[in-house]
DNA sequence: TTTT
DNA sequence: TTTT
């Protein structure tokens, strides 16, 4: 009956989030994150393989995502496998699946240039240098998740 | 471009494994993977919810699945995320996402009864349990996927 | 600045859980868990090699692991570790590594028998099968870790 | 009997790596990484909690940590906890934890200027980046561990 | 001792 | 000290 469904990612956004604002104060965005291995086959050639992933967040996530993520941007998360399933109008069967995001920390932006890969906003200089600046949506474990809590917000 | 994508699951199988022996001495199971998680809602009530995941596991780790593994079986599994895309009839885009399995450990069944959960065949006592006999298809780390070598079968 | 610190643990209780409650309702668990992997040597000899954890729980998961865990249960663990360091009476530096737990599952005991593995009192006949009667501390992700709410408890 | 111990890490390289070089081409190499957590206690002050880890790497994984890593260096690992333990000089039992380094993927480098953290030598572009240039050790995850192989190394 |  |  208990079970263990957990996700693990590190990779680059291919686009900025979508970020849909719903009634209620409930937001979601959606985010394009690839994850890309290298290898060397048989031949000795290196070979790359990416793997695109639909992320989605709510609420507190997102809101975060919308100011500071963007194409490029390269994040570590954790969440979980989740599918939508519904008959189309053939009546066939269709089943889509994401990622629902738990937790996600930035760790820098492949953009280059002097674009602000946090999006900008923030006063602190430390987190406006391109590389690595550093965030997590849930440093504290007691809060993981808690996206309903503005307060939450890691900064 | 370096990148993580990587999916921990513990769950019970929801149907025995669909195997196919293709030629050159492929083999490639296909399994589905149940993960329940449960909470209490706001008014206190219990709820479940289950997702359903399609496993897919290849050569060695499909013979394992294939003697060891049968509808009721709880497992952890290790694996990664992986969608094929294609065009239907339609010329619709279309994606189905799988966890490609790298390792798994059998746990327990929960079929109960005297039937044996381990898919019969093993001489030792402490496998014939019902209850968590507990095998892993990589114990040792050096041949996590190394499933092309049939003398890394854990038994 | 923004970092990852996560294990995942699988295996046997050593001993029955070591419960201390403290003042101001704080309670405090500590169980010693065997994660056990087997392969194979070069001359093809099964090999087992146990790894013992020191794992600490506080509160909410302190008080389900003393009902529920006893020597012998299987269960499922995610945290992070945690270093206390200090000065011996010698004057040397010394260190002591435990997990810390931010959630757990059970998945089952291996005592066998007709004892209950998860401790009695439940009433619903599946949770009272002896085999992965499966528990989870923090089965909705919004709660990981909110282990000061009594509420909280799984059950 | 079957276990699972995992560790994820994701932090910053305090110091180079330690690297001895053995007998019969064997290399060993310790590492200091630290992951910081950082969260908002109750009076809303933002409070940083670094822990320290001692990572060993083998072989294959130890020669591109030797190459590579330096003090500063962000690296994303897998591992396992491994212990060891002793007496000393006056009976005690002692304890040591480390992580046993399975896989590892360079995230960038903290050090700035025009250094190349990488090691040099890359000739694609991107990878001249100072930031996040991406190597994995084990992308591929058939040769996961596969640290005897010389020719595994990724690049 | 890292990083921001 | 668990488990098989």
């Amino acid at each position: 009956m208990a079970g263990v469904n957990k996700v693990i990612l590190l990779g680059n956004l291919g686009a900025d989030p979508e970020v849909k604002h719903l009634e209620g104060d409930k937001v979601v965005a959606n985010l394009r994150l690839a994850t890309t291995e290298s290898y060397k086959d048989r031949s000795g050639n290196r070979v790359e393989n990416t793997e695109w992933h639909d992320l989605e967040l709510w609420d507190g996530q997102a809101r975060v995502a919308e100011q500071y993520l963007k194409k490029g941007s390269q994040i570590y998360v954790e969440g979980k496998i989740k599918s939508d399933t519904w008959q189309d109008d053939q009546g066939n069967n269709r089943k889509r699946t994401k990622v629902r995001v738990q937790s996600f920390t930035m760790l820098g932006s492949r953009t280059g240039g002097q674009e602000d890969a946090q999006g900008g906003g923030q006063s602190s200089p430390a987190q406006n240098s391109n590389t690595n600046a550093g965030m997590n949506t849930s440093s504290t474990p007691a809060y993981d998740g808690n996206d309903s809590d503005a307060d939450d917000l890691p900064f």
